[in-house]
RNA sequence: GGGCGAGUGGCGGAAUCGGUAGACGCGCUAGACUCAAAAUCUGGUUCACAUUAGUGAGUGGGGGUUCAAGUCCCCCCUUGCCCACCA
């Protein structure tokens, strides 16, 4: 008997599937798209760990389920190659990123094949290459042209280990996301991309979207809308105007003083003589301090006093102006009125400073503490007894009436601060001139190249390295052909991820980004699996589909139909792996100890619910391996056995359809590890069959069967075993098994029967029994009688193939 | 502080529509094979009492709805993740 031995299997079909060119996809075929892809990754030195080989063996089941069923399946791979650890290495041993890349790329490519992945390689796409470079300096001058990338010196979060500036999402809790130094605020002149344009369409289209609940709620939350109005407020005696943004104009009978963030513009100029030391010294204070500083004593408020008053334009009373770092300058207006009576921050930094609390709302007896709900409003004038809800945009109305406001919608969301001042991006398509400004590179003179260079060390002075490349820096306008010098920041990683997946659908095109028809005919994304990024990327990425759609580059505004999300796989102990802890597994090891690829990737999916986080279990993978070698034994004892007898055929029959059944149905619901628990009752249930006997028809389809429902988990294995049963063709062009319904139906019942809730005995009914003779036989069953104690039962339900409930 | 999840044997988990709680696997355990071990195969495995059938308890805790609740409702506890002074 030939053993099971997945280093014999397994390369043979990794060749096979190479040469046939089994998974390369064509844009022409008649049958239905799925397109299906992992988010690509970043190709490290360290190659896959265990994530990797998680989501794609979760990616090339499905890919090999939609295949099975006829289905013309897209499963792209590309590389995210620009970034700072290929760079931090240049810096450290002097070889060029792009080499490095290179090696790392071939790598893991060579792994992703040692997986069985189901890829179609011919649409191998990388960031760095400047025919996919080319296209991303491309786009950025279209949104260039439209406004939507644009240039602005503001404070900006600056790493100063990484020597760059950071993009909001990019900053967690006050450190870089990379490296883990505290942030520091730097005034630069950065690129955006002006994605709160879009915050609206972004967020309209969200509850459209079949993702999970918690990146939508997170998507929802960043984008973070609020409605509300602007209330102007002017100074006494200063020839200056306050504008504040508030969530809740009806309150504003109860504002009484209002609070300016330090970096407010008016803030040092409402200082009255004797107050200005004070302020000056707290300003100077509060920029001083970190994130961190300012987050961590966020329980005890502190502020000062301006010396300035405002006037409410709703009751004429003066109000202190003072300022204070709970106000966050880069939201709403930088200002706020402050409704202590309503409103728990407010009302902290009144009591702490003796400020008047008026409420204006009527709370609710039992309601402790400080009242932010709706109610009839009090002490406001003539909207005395109207509701709060009903008042608010009337207020922000009558605001408008007498221009001192105007109703207001207002975004946490921020621009996406796109400029890098590193060497290992894409260059940022711009030319500077004395006369014409910012001018974008002629299409015909993209791409504009990243020049090799020897030194790639960032010299922390806010430029980028290639600021000191004069030859490539200097340059003519394009416009006007006089003296011009080239932009040289780079762009975010992210802004390479934008566009990938439309890119996957029409890789080789060197005329343009894509072609609109091919690309349509794809899109979007069927399926789209990852397990990292909320916001981020697939922010980023709705962003430049809505853009690329209203700019008639596609017909469709989102990218991404369904998003599979898949959790992490920890370490033994149920902590997290890491390089650092050394308690990461190796999947190339685990398929080099002998389990096979197979044997992992079925473990990976049998863990548990792919969106949960499960430890990794080394004797877990020897019990996979325990059963796919079951498997595999049971076809050789099949091939080698004398063929002679049957019997139990409609058994066996009917287990097949059953677990056909189970199976396909918990594939649809990417339930896959109770897929292979359905797949393994059945391989142990034909151990019991096989004692009887061989039919040779009935056993060698139940065989097949189970190979084809096996494959998109182990998919080598199975291609040896269809071969081996005498198939002409490969697995791969096999289908999917369908179940017969009429052949499941079993002519015998189990029904429960239940006293007063509790089990007290199981029936063996034949199927066409009526109701009333199966209420009676329970009735009867002598284990019921006992609970019975001789009483009338007062009431029995029958679920009809199910239970016979009694009630006594 | 806010939002969203999750709590089931020794462990990972199953129960898809309110209908046999613990499928499947790991581990443990008894046996077969073996000189022995490994591998493999067969049986047992929620807990307690009885062990032949059975009885009682049981899905974080407490209440409720129902013939019937892991599943639905209310309160509480624990825990994970995300956002965190967003006016």
């Amino acid at each position: 008997m030939k053993r099971y031995n997945p280093s014999d299997i397994e390369p043979k079909w990794q060749s096979f599937w190479a040469d046939q060119k089994t998974f390369v996809a064509d844009n022409n075929s008649p049958r239905q798209k799925f397109y299906i892809s992992a988010m690509f990754p970043y190709p490290s030195g360290a190659g896959m760990h265990t994530g990797h080989a998680f989501e794609h063996a979760i990616v090339d089941a499905i890919a090999r389920f939609q295949r099975a069923h006829g289905k013309n399946v897209l499963n792209p791979m590309g590389w995210d190659t620009f970034g700072l650890p290929a760079e931090n290495y240049a810096i450290k041993t002097g070889t060029a990123p792009a080499e490095v890349t290179k090696v790392n790329i071939a790598n893991f490519k060579n792994q992703l094949n040692r997986l069985g992945a189901s890829i179609d390689w011919s649409r191998e796409i990388n960031t760095t290459d400047p025919e996919y470079y080319r296209w991303t300096q491309w786009i950025f001058a279209r949104f260039f042209e439209r406004g939507l990338a644009y240039q602005k010196e503001s404070l900006q979060w600056w790493c100063p280990v990484d020597k760059t500036v950071l993009a909001n999402e990019q900053v967690e809790s006050g450190k870089c996301w990379r490296c883990g130094t505290e942030v520091v605020k730097k005034s630069m002149n950065q690129w955006f991309f002006k994605i709160t344009d879009y915050a609206d369409a972004l967020l309209d289209e969200i509850p459209d979207l079949d993702w999970p609940a918690k990146i939508k709620t997170a998507q929802t939350n960043w984008i973070g809308k609020s409605v509300g109005a602007e209330i102007e407020f002017t100074v006494d005696g200063v020839d200056a105007v306050i504008t504040v943004f508030s969530t809740r104009p009806d309150t504003l009978f109860g504002a009484t003083f209002l609070v300016l963030a330090p970096e407010h513009p008016l803030a040092k100029q409402l200082a009255a003589n004797k107050f200005k030391q004070n302020v000056e010294e707290y300003i100077a204070d509060a920029v001083k301090k970190s994130e961190i500083e300012r987050m961590s004593d966020n329980k005890e408020k502190t502020g000062v006093f301006t010396g300035s008053y405002a006037i409410n334009p709703a009751n004429g009373e003066k109000m202190q102006v003072w300022i204070a770092d709970y106000v966050l300058s880069g939201y709403g207006t930088g200002a706020i009125m402050a409704v202590p009576a309503h409103d728990e921050r407010d009302f902290a930094f009144a009591e702490k400073y003796h400020l008047p609390v008026v409420e204006v709302i009527d709370k609710p007896d039992d309601e402790p503490g400080v009242y932010r709900g709706e109610g009839v409003l009090m002490n406001s004038g003539v909207f005395d007894g109207r509701s709060s809800s009903d008042i608010r945009e009337e207020i922000a109305a009558w605001l408008e009436e007498e221009k001192i406001g105007r109703p207001k919608v207002t975004f946490k969301m921020r621009d996406w601060l796109i400029s890098r001042q590193r060497y290992w991006g894409a260059p940022i398509p711009i030319i500077h001139c004395q006369t014409h400004g910012a001018v974008a590179v002629p299409d015909d003179q993209l791409p504009v190249v990243l020049p090799e260079i020897a030194d790639y060390a960032p010299k922390g002075d806010g430029k980028s390295v290639l600021a000191g490349i004069s030859g490539w820096v200097n340059t003519t306008c394009p416009t006007c052909g006089e003296p011009a010098k080239r932009e040289t920041d780079t762009m975010d990683g992210y802004a390479c991820s934008s566009w990938y997946l439309l890119r996957y659908t029409d890789p080789n095109n060197s005329n343009q980004a894509w072609d609109p028809v091919i690309t349509n005919a794809w899109s979007p994304v069927d399926y789209y699996v990852g397990g990292d990024h909320a916001v981020a990327h697939l922010l980023y990425v709705r962003f430049w589909t809505h853009v690329f759609n209203d700019m008639g580059l596609t017909e469709f505004k989102e990218p991404v139909k369904k998003l599979v999300y898949h959790g992490y796989i920890n370490a033994e102990d149920g902590s997290k792996m890491s390089k650092s802890k050394g308690n990461t597994i190796d999947p190339l090891e685990v398929i080099d100890q002998g389990y096979g690829a197979d044997a992992l990737r079925t473990y990976l999916l049998f863990m548990g619910p792919i969106e949960l986080d499960a430890p990794w279990d080394s004797r877990g993978i020897a019990g996979i391996y325990r059963f796919l070698n079951r498997v595999w034994v049971l076809n050789q004892e099949y091939l080698e056995a004398e063929k002679s007898f049957t019997t139990n055929d409609d058994a066996v029959r009917r287990l097949q359809h059953k677990t056909i059944r189970k199976v396909t149905e918990d594939h649809h619901r990417l339930s896959f590890n109770t897929a292979i628990s359905a797949l393994m009752e059945y391989v142990n249930e034909l151990y019991k069959f096989k004692v009887d006997g061989f039919s040779d028809d009935v056993w060698c389809d139940a065989l097949g069967t189970l190979a084809r429902l096996l494959a998109p988990f182990a998919p080598h294995m199975t291609a040896e075993i269809w071969q081996q049963l005498g198939n002409s063709s490969s697995i791969e062009e096999a289908g999917w098994p369908q179940w017969d319904s009429a052949l499941i139906v079993s002519d015998t019942l189990t029904i429960i029967v239940q006293v007063n809730g509790k089990l007290r005995a199981k029936l063996t009914v034949a199927a066409d029994t009526t109701a009333d003779d199966v209420k009676q036989q329970a009735i009867d069953e002598p284990n019921v009688v006992k609970f019975l104690e001789n009483k009338e039962p007062a009431k029995v339900i029958y679920i009809p193939g199910r239970l016979v409930s009694i009630v006594v």
